[in-house]
DNA sequence: CGAGCGTTTGAACAGCGTCAAAACAAGTGG
DNA sequence: CCACTTGTTTTGACGCTGTTCAAACGCTCG
């Protein structure tokens, strides 16, 4: 699942493009394209659910999408935030180890992950494409993992902020989760977001026009923060 | 697999490039065997350090590993222990994520990734065992950002003895790993993690006849701590 | 204007970390 | 066999960080 637990892929914008089945292709990696169709989801509307099986993989078009792990008692994990350009939903086992949701509207290419494997089996450079996404994912989930072993409030939220900027133009970013979504991908309550921010802006490391919107005006202490 | 002769010192591999034919086959995963070598290490010796470049793949033979990522300030998180037929140490980057280290006195086989990744470019089942590998560390990962998130002290503990033995013979879990190396795997201080088992002892969940030795005593109970 | 939602802020609390010391086990050398 | 060392585990007292509970604030949209 291509997300925004540390580091970042490239953005990669590419329009889809017809193919001769008359369905568009979905670039899902350099030397993978697969025809799809384009959907859109509304705000909060689940794309697939926990456990389901996994039918198809998914690009991000438009919006932001967050796959989330449910325990029985409530808590929640929001395993990663994928933006445009973004690969998730991919698995090698039958079902979804998490569910996804779109965050705001946004518009979501679905691919049949049968046309994947099958790709993947015939073409060794398909192959190795789809392990390269896997070790992406891996490699993000890692460092979640050390963030959340080891890491305190501030520097959470620190290191996030980063990562977001990381795939915004300047020195802006638009967050389009909510402190709540934000609390339960960074192991925290929402009050303790919200508290590291006004505590950030104290310390002049970041300015808030508005709740989601920051800037971001000391990258070198919010880097030192970071590990 | 284990007959290879005691004084191969850890950086001279010059044995695996000159006779291939005569390596014993390793075990990878299913469809996926290559000939390697077995190389003994010592009680907290280094196989492999964090972002050195990944020339090999490994697989447990005896014995315990940690793989273990640091950070400048000391900071250190057990990523995973890898037991007796566990694979650990393919990347698909240039550089290993981890570093690798014997918990105990151990026997590790060694395989060149150029030889899995060329098996996988020429054979899709081979290719796809690769993606399994990784797919697999990655469900495991996630489980574990789900616990460092989310769950408390007891779960953390209740959580590790569980998988632990889920991987032994009956009730009766032998620790390898000291309670420094649980506490760095659980994201707790090593006194946290005593506390606990004490604590897990005194409500008869399970037993200590000694410090590394831990019998389950109430299977359902440890469960309902964990989500 | 008021309703509803998301965000911020405050005060009291709890859990885990920190520091310090004691208990314990295993190995070493006299 | 004992005294001594070294490393690991356990236990205790205390403080800090983040949570909980509660209330106020500030949007946006009827």
């Amino acid at each position: 699942m291509h997300g925004l637990s540390v580091s970042t892929p490239p953005t990669d914008l590419r329009p889809l493009t017809r193919s001769a089945a008359s369905q568009p292709l979905v670039h899902l990696a350099d030397g993978l394209d697969l025809p799809g169709v384009a959907m859109p989801f509304l705000r909060n509307e689940e794309i697939y659910g926990q456990d389901e099986p996994a039918e198809f993989v998914y690009r991000v078009l438009s919006g932001t999408v967050r796959t989330c792990r449910q325990l029985a008692d409530g808590r929640r994990q929001v395993e990663a935030f994928h933006l445009p350009g973004d690969v998730f939903g991919l698995e090698c086992g039958a079902v979804h180890y998490a569910s996804a949701e779109a965050v705001g509207d946004c518009e979501v290419a679905l691919v049949r992950r049968a046309a994947v494997e099958s790709a993947a089996h015939r073409d060794g450079t398909a192959a190795r494409a789809l392990w390269l996404l896997a070790t992406g994912d891996l490699e993000r989930v890692r460092r979640l993992t050390l963030t959340l072993a080891r890491k305190g409030a501030t520097e959470r939220v620190a290191s996030f902020l980063l990562a977001m900027a990381a795939r915004s133009e300047g020195d802006v970013v638009d967050l389009s989760m909510s402190r709540n979504d934000l609390a339960d991908h960074r192991g925290l309550t929402i009050e303790t977001v919200s508290r590291t921010f006004t505590q950030l802006e104290r310390c002049r490391m970041i300015a808030l026009p508005s709740p989601r919107r920051v800037v971001l005006r000391d990258r070198r202490a919010l880097a030192a923060l970071d590990g």
